[in-house]
Order: structure tokens, then C-alpha cells, then sequence
DNA sequence: GCGGCGTGGTTGACGCTGTCTACCTACTCA
DNA sequence: TGAGTAGGTAGACAGCGTCAACCACGCCGC
């Protein structure tokens, strides 16, 4: 328990990073839902039971898998070195938001469209999730230094959950059935940066921000126990 | 093959009707993952094959299912009648999305957040996805009734983008990574649709919103084939 | 040197799943 | 009356995750 960092067995490979890789293909390849440690020990060339000895369950697995999904993720972030205009960051930022999940929409879905599993809550995908939420904080916050923390945790999710609805819904199920011609879809990123944009340009006072319709602010999500 | 339209089969209860409604409890309960052919079959006392006399497949069941899920869906954003303020349709119509996706959270994954099976993808989920878009265009057109049909569907994407984003991080794993104080989780979507208001609410030549940079139209959504 | 032991691999089994096949029964209709 | 069919039955199959037992090897204290 003490010295146990690393394993690196003597003999080459490691089997856990090898599961690990080999089950992002699949997933990257076919989706969640093709994934089995059975399929993956087959690939290895290794037993059906070989995968146990490195992740407790299938669960576990995945977990490691998303792990990885999600320092992909932060670095593709990270790839788009801050410029001088905050404006232009944000776009830039958000472009390189639906870039990834145009480039990789299976391993999208894993992360932002499927519940995780419970092995994943652990305190282990934090700083990832919580790094690429403070770049956008940051970003925000140099848009206008005035915002207070609640301001720019507020406008952060607005802007996270346009970027978030845009990366779902263009290569959604639902998007299909709606005869969007193609080069509206390709027009959209760019249109919905431009409202985003106009929607954080104007400074007013938080009161027409929120204009309280007498209560209304429990109406979609005030209940506390939605399910 | 004529006269087939509805099987009424005199012995009461039709078993296919009871298999979607037990299977959208199992959903709405346990999610998508719980659901399995032989359980509704057990559950309704029949044998494990009664069901495949009623849907060819597990994913002709959930086809099923899913347009259930529509219907309610439907009836739901239909249940706020139009005033005669289109800036107050325009909120309604998101605080009725809005309450529907945390009251029912599992199913509107299923619609929105699963890769649909392959059975579902013909045209007779169109008309529920089609009216429910239809309407937000609506809604839109009379907010500006200047605008030409392009801007109103960019904008309808955008407005859904934005409510899809939040409906689906709400309830997400990665928001609980976050740390978001309960009470401005609360005020998201307030927040949020008064930002939407505020990016509709000016309006400007096309060419500002989009404000082409120079070919960057293709750079966050314009492969044609991500996958 | 050597026995205990943890690590990482194996095989075999269990119950679960979706699906295929065959069989049976009751109703409809020519 | 007899064929056809809709709808329900049971049995089998392969694939799945997982539990259990077993085995080979490297390390460490004696």
C-alpha cells in the first residue's frame, strides 16, 4: 500500500493502461454501449478475467477511461493560448469547445451525456471538470472586472450550457428529424457566439438580469428534489 | 394486412400497450440501462417472449417508448397558451422545457442525451420534434417579425442550444464536480433566459452577429463528416 | 535455502440478457 | 369444416459481468 506507486512489471506492457486505451478505441469507434471487458480481453489476447486484476469492475474501467477523456479534453482546451482580447478568447474557446466534441462526439457523450458511473464521483475527475470551468471564469471575468464571483459563476454556466446544448444537439438524433438545411448547422457555432457575445457585451445591474417575475425564479428549477 | 389497423383484441388489455408503459416506468425509475425485455415480460406475468409478439426487437420497444416520451413532451411546452406578449411566451415556453426536463430526467435523456436505435429514426418522431421547434420559431417571429427565416431558425437553435444546455447540465455528474453553490444553480435559468432576451432583444444586421472571421465559419462545426 | 505471500495470469461456472426456433391455442373466415 | 393467423408458451443458444478456484512467479523474513 505504501510503495506501490507504479507498478511497472517487469514483463514490458502494463494490462491496466492497455484496457484502458483499448476500450477508448471502442468507445471512440462504436459507443458506449459496445463496450465489454470480455471484447477487451479478447483484443489483448489475454483471458476474460485478466482485465479484474486491474479495475474491480466494468465500472471501474470506464471511470479510467473518461479520466483520460477528460485530460484529452483539458488539454484540447489548453491549446488555445490566451491573446491579448478577452472577446477573442472566448470565441476561441469555444470554438476549440465544439471542436473536440465535433472530433470526438462518442467520447463527448461519455463524459458531458451519460450518467457516470458511481466509481467516477470520486473526488478524481474534479480537477479537470473544475480547471476548464475557472479558464472560462477567467476569461469572463477579464471580459468585465467589475462582475462579482456570483456574476461570472452565473454567466460561466450560461455560456457552458450554449456550448454544451450546441456540441449535443448538432449531432443529436432529434437535430436530424428537424430538415436543418447544412449550411445553417455549419452557420450555427459562429451565430450562437455572436448572440453569446451580445448577451455579456451590455453591462446593466444584475436586477434586469434576473427580473424576478414575483417569485418565478423556483418556477423551472426551485425544486429542490426534482426527482 | 388490410383491416389491421388496430389489433383490440377482445381479452381486455392489449400486452403491447402495457409493455411500453411498464417499460417507461422502468426508465423513468431506473434509467435506460435497467431496462430489459425479459423484466417487463416477468413484471406483467407473462413469459419472456410474449413481447416479441408485440415488438420485433428490444429497440422496437424503445421506439415505442421514446415516442410516448414525445407525446408527453408535446403536451407538455403545449400547456402555456400564448399570451400577448411574445417576449413572456418566450419564457414560459422555457420554463415549461425547463420543468419537464427535472421533472423527468431520465426520459428526456432518453430523448435527447441517447443516440436513438436505428428503428426510431423514421419519420414518426419527426412530427413531435417538428412541432415542438415550430412553436419556439413562432414564438421568435413574433419577437422580431422583421427577421428572414434563416435568422429565425439560427436563433431557434440558439435559443434551444442554450435551454438543451441547461436542462442537461443541471442534472449532469459534471456539475456536481463544480461546487455551484445550490442557490445560483437555482438562479441559472433565470439568468440564463434573461441573457437569451438580451441577446435577441437588439436587433442588428446579420453581418455583426456572424461577424465572419475570415473563413472561420468551418472551424468549429464545418467538417462535414466529424465522425 | 526456503516457505509464505502478494501480484497477475488462467479456467470454469453462475445467472443474466436478447434472440432464434418450435410448439400450442383460440379466433376468423372462406 | 378446415386453413390461416395472432398471440402466448417453453427451450435453447451465445454473449455478457462477475464470483471462485487454481497456478506461476518474484520478493522478503527467517
Amino acid at each position: 500500500m505504501t510503495a506501490k506507486t507504479a507498478p511497472a512489471r517487469p514483463d514490458g506492457g502494463d494490462l491496466g493502461d492497455a484496457c484502458v486505451a483499448e476500450a477508448l478505441t471502442i468507445i471512440a469507434r462504436h459507443g458506449l454501449e459496445a463496450l465489454s471487458l470480455r471484447d477487451v480481453a479478447r483484443r489483448l489476447g489475454v483471458s476474460h478475467q485478466a482485465p479484474y486484476k486491474h479495475f474491480p469492475s466494468r465500472d471501474h474501467l470506464l471511470a479510467a477511461v473518461m479520466r483520460r477523456c477528460f485530460e484529452r479534453f483539458a488539454t484540447a482546451l489548453r491549446a488555445t493560448p490566451p491573446t491579448g482580447s478577452p472577446d477573442a478568447d472566448l470565441r476561441a474557446l469555444g470554438r476549440s469547445y465544439l471542436r473536440f466534441a465535433a472530433g470526438h462526439p462518442l467520447e463527448y457523450r461519455l463524459m458531458f451525456g451519460t450518467p457516470w458511473p458511481q466509481t467516477a464521483d470520486a473526488p478524481d475527475l474534479r480537477p479537470y471538470a473544475a480547471s476548464a470551468f475557472d479558464g472560462l471564469c477567467d476569461t469572463l471575468r477579464r471580459l468585465d472586472p467589475t462582475a462579482d464571483d456570483r456574476r461570472v459563476t452565473l454567466d460561466a454556466l450560461f455560456v457552458w450550457s450554449t456550448m454544451h446544448g450546441l456540441a449535443s444537439l448538432l449531432h443529436s438524433s432529434a437535430m436530424d428529424c428537424l430538415d436543418i438545411p447544412q449550411a445553417v448547422a455549419e452557420a450555427l457555432p459562429d451565430h450562437a457566439m455572436g448572440r453569446i457575445d451580445r448577451a455579456l457585451d451590455d453591462d446593466v445591474p444584475d436586477g434586469s438580469v434576473g427580473r424576478g417575475e414575483s417569485g418565478e425564479t423556483s418556477g423551472a428549477g426551485g425544486d429542490p428534489s426534482p426527482a
